[in-house]
DNA sequence: CAAAAAATGTAGCATGAGCTACGGTTAATG
DNA sequence: CATTAACCGTAGCTCATGCTACATTTTTTG
């Protein structure tokens, strides 16, 4: 006989999880830039932004949607709930920091492109804040 | 209507790979420290280190194993393979380049420990030298 | 406006990383 | 030296992210 699952006590420390917050920065920011750049978002305008087929996609903006970030219907447009572009915002504008940051210090565009997009899910406030004075000097 | 959005040039590379080079990254790592602070390296002593069960750990140790970067027998320490210590070294040199650069910057001990861990990961070969260069200015 | 093309959705599978429960080994110690 | 404690392995579950194959809906077009 088999004992019932208990729940889970710490959630948010482990690896899975932070992942998972990972890809939900990464998909908010796609998706606001895809609606500024085209003027919508469509599942498979995200699955060429990462390189992911559409199913994948489908998936990961069905939880972005239970978890408020995301609105979408079916066979429809995917849009930024309000929660959402607050979430986007404040990704966006680490992540532009996170990129001028790493041309300032004189890395090359492509490579700082390629290394911003890992670096921003990472970037707590007190270091963010040292790059913006960096920035500024 | 709508634009079509290209891929980019440099797309992500597929998550779930990446995310298992970071944890093989982790783990070397921490299996070299721990070797050089007390002598040798247990289950364990990973899973207290990642705040995880023995059980992950091993099931990790078995993969990195037929990646032959750990080696270890049942009940065994965990050991590095030749290949493990210099995947080790550079690994823990990129670490600490990290970390001293973000404590340059400006940031607290504690904030830049925890950032560079998540960080060094995403760091590529222009953003290290770009970093070694300003910790030598 | 019907047929073809494009876009999405669903089913079902793999793998990585997390867990608990339980059992087997090794090391400590009374 | 027999127990106990610590350590480790295996079974079997969940969840997140990948996939292909196939079904359905929407859009384009002849």
């Amino acid at each position: 006989m088999k004992e019932k699952v208990k729940a889970r006590s710490v959630p948010f420390s482990k690896t899975r999880n932070r992942h998972a917050n990972e890809t939900a920065e990464d998909y908010v920011e796609a998706v606001a830039e895809i609606i500024e750049e085209s003027g919508e978002c469509r599942v498979l305008d995200l699955a060429r932004h990462f390189n992911v087929s559409h199913v994948t996609v489908s998936r990961i903006v069905k939880r972005l949607q239970d978890q408020q970030l995301l609105y979408s219907q079916p066979y429809r447009p995917v849009e930024l709930t309000p929660k959402g572009a607050k979430f986007a915002k404040r990704v966006r504008e680490r992540h532009a920091v996170v990129l001028a940051f790493l041309m300032a210090l004189g890395v090359d565009k492509s490579s700082a492109q390629i290394d911003s997009e890992g670096i921003e899910h990472h970037v707590g406030p007190k270091t963010l804040a040292a790059m913006k004075r960096f920035l500024e000097s």
